[in-house]
DNA sequence: ATAGGGTTAG
């Protein structure tokens, strides 16, 4: 229908192919193109520029380059585009020389450029160009003040791990909007300080500004890390009150939220109510099946992904294979393992040798582990040689251990939990000499064990148990209950493995 | 008359 406009000009091709662009018809697209250069406007700047927009939205980022390139005349608008192309399709560096070859040739950036190139000193974590950027438009009032330049600057200082800079240029901004409070929050979440990020939620509130999906999708994940259930069921409540879908983004953060607090029943519920699942739905709830020891459930909707034509990737393999670790699924494991690569087409990559490994150390295949590590493919790291550690402890594989520490701390830096596994495997061999050397070791070495920890919401509050720790205020009773739990198993022929230094 | 923008998962 469009195709067939005889005599199209400069203002009816840019017009189509905006469409064209909107709705990635990607063939009606090549047409008009086809069609501009037939009737000689392809030289035009606007022409130039929607062209190189349309091409970008479909992911022909080679082809905006070309475009650029070839043309005789370039504006703002076209670096812009070219910027942004390389943005949207991961090329963050290329994006940043691109916005210095445009600074070379004296065009001055405006706040649309200046949006798309922090965004990709986001991307790849340029702290050193964002700070210029902000100094040199710090007194340009009118750009300075616009919200999206404020915004896109806070997520550039919070993807840069700027916190402190992200939190005073957002408490300056002069406008602010959802999308503000947003980067701030998923900002902070990104960093792992999700009970700040809570902290702003609150405030957000108290404003009385709504939240919207992302800030929803943000405030589920710190519930997830923090065990806030209580605050997820009011987030899943807010969603239904508000008639907001729990599809996509927002009923996987769901699912992962009520997954990862224990509630695998409720996370399975929200997982069947949605309409479109992905493999993002999948793999929480493959994952969250697994850590709850429903290895059975987790294989059983993993097996149903096929059926509904998704694809699992590398991060689902590791739900899977982490579920028959549990599981002591040795057979399965394997299977799956192989499948990856001849089903899917995917690498398995060092944390699903160290699955495997996990797998066939638990189960005590001690010499197979070994062959299976020095035939990977890929350099094996500390997660696969701590996964064998492990597997050393559990059966008292002292030499073994001694060997695999050593490769461990060849890999800087070793983690505590390394130093306190062998010092165990050390203890249960009675040889209490070499485990106490090893920690003069770590203390000569300022390490100190992370504690053990979890958490446990009830009735809203969240306790949190680090080992010990007894600043529970309930913390004589717990011990005692404990102690009645530890003579029950004994009672039942099971003993604590109490010989281990903590 | 025609063109370019920021935040969200497993």
């Amino acid at each position: 229908m469009i195709t067939k406009c005889i005599y199209p000009d400069t203002y009816t091709i840019p017009y189509v192919l905006k469409s064209c662009a909107q709705s990635h018809a990607l063939e009606e697209g090549q047409q008009i193109h086809a069609h501009s250069i037939k009737f000689g406007l392809s030289s035009n700047v606007y022409v130039l520029n929607t062209l190189m927009r349309f091409y970008a939205v479909c992911g022909f980022t080679h082809y905006v380059k070309k475009l650029f390139d070839g043309s005789p005349e370039r504006d703002l608008v076209s670096w812009t585009t070219l910027i942004q192309a390389f943005v949207k399709t991961g090329f963050a560096k290329e994006a940043i020389q691109a916005y210095l070859d445009m600074c070379r040739a004296n065009l001055r950036p405006d706040k649309m450029t200046l949006v798309v190139v922090l965004s990709a000193c986001s991307r790849i974590g340029d702290l050193s160009l964002g700070t210029r950027i902000h100094e040199n438009i710090c007194y340009i009032h009118d750009i300075y003040s616009d919200v999206f330049v404020g915004n896109a600057l806070v997520d550039m200082y919070m993807k840069c791990g700027d916190t402190d800079s992200a939190r005073q240029l957002f408490d300056k901004m002069p406008v602010k909007n959802v999308v503000s409070w947003n980067s701030l929050i998923s900002g902070l979440v990104q960093q792992g300080q999700f009970k700040e990020a809570l902290h702003v939620f609150h405030d957000m509130q108290r404003i009385g500004l709504r939240p919207d999906c992302v800030t929803l999708v943000a405030v589920l994940n710190a519930c997830s890390n923090l065990g806030k259930l209580e605050l997820g069921k009011w987030v899943h409540a807010y969603i239904d009150k508000n008639q907001i879908k729990a599809d996509g983004f927002v009923g996987n953060a769901l699912v992962d939220m009520y997954a990862k607090c224990g509630s695998v029943e409720q996370a399975f519920g929200v997982f069947q109510g949605m309409q479109c699942k992905d493999v993002f739905s999948y793999t929480a709830m493959i994952v969250g099946f697994a850590m709850n020891g429903e290895a059975e459930r987790a294989l059983d909707i993993f097996a149903e992904m096929p059926m509904v034509g998704i694809k699992p990737d590398e991060v689902t393999f590791v739900g899977v294979l982490s579920a028959c670790s549990h599981a002591g699924m040795v057979e399965e494991g394997w299977r799956h393992f192989e499948d990856m690569s001849r089903v899917y087409n995917l690498e398995p990559q060092t944390e699903h040798y160290g699955c495997m490994v996990d797998l066939l150390g638990r189960a005590g295949l001690i010499s197979e582990v070994e062959v299976f590590i020095a035939n990977m493919p890929i350099e094996p790291d500390a997660f696969v040689w701590g996964a064998l550690l492990g597997a050393c402890s559990i059966h008292g594989k002292v030499e073994l251990g001694e060997a695999v520490m050593k490769k461990l701390v060849a890999i800087e830096p070793v983690r505590d939990g390394a130093y306190i596994l062998m010092s165990n495997i050390y203890s249960s061999a009675n040889r209490w000499k070499d485990a106490l050397k090893l920690r003069k070791a770590m203390k000569e070495r300022k390490m100190k064990k992370t504690p053990g920890c979890s958490l446990i919401e009830i009735n809203g509050v969240v306790h949190e148990f680090r080992k010990g720790d007894k600043s529970h205020p309930r913390n004589e009773e717990l011990r005692k209950v404990l102690g009645e739990m530890a003579i029950c198993l004994q009672n039942h022929g099971h003993f604590p493995t109490s010989n281990f230094i903590t």
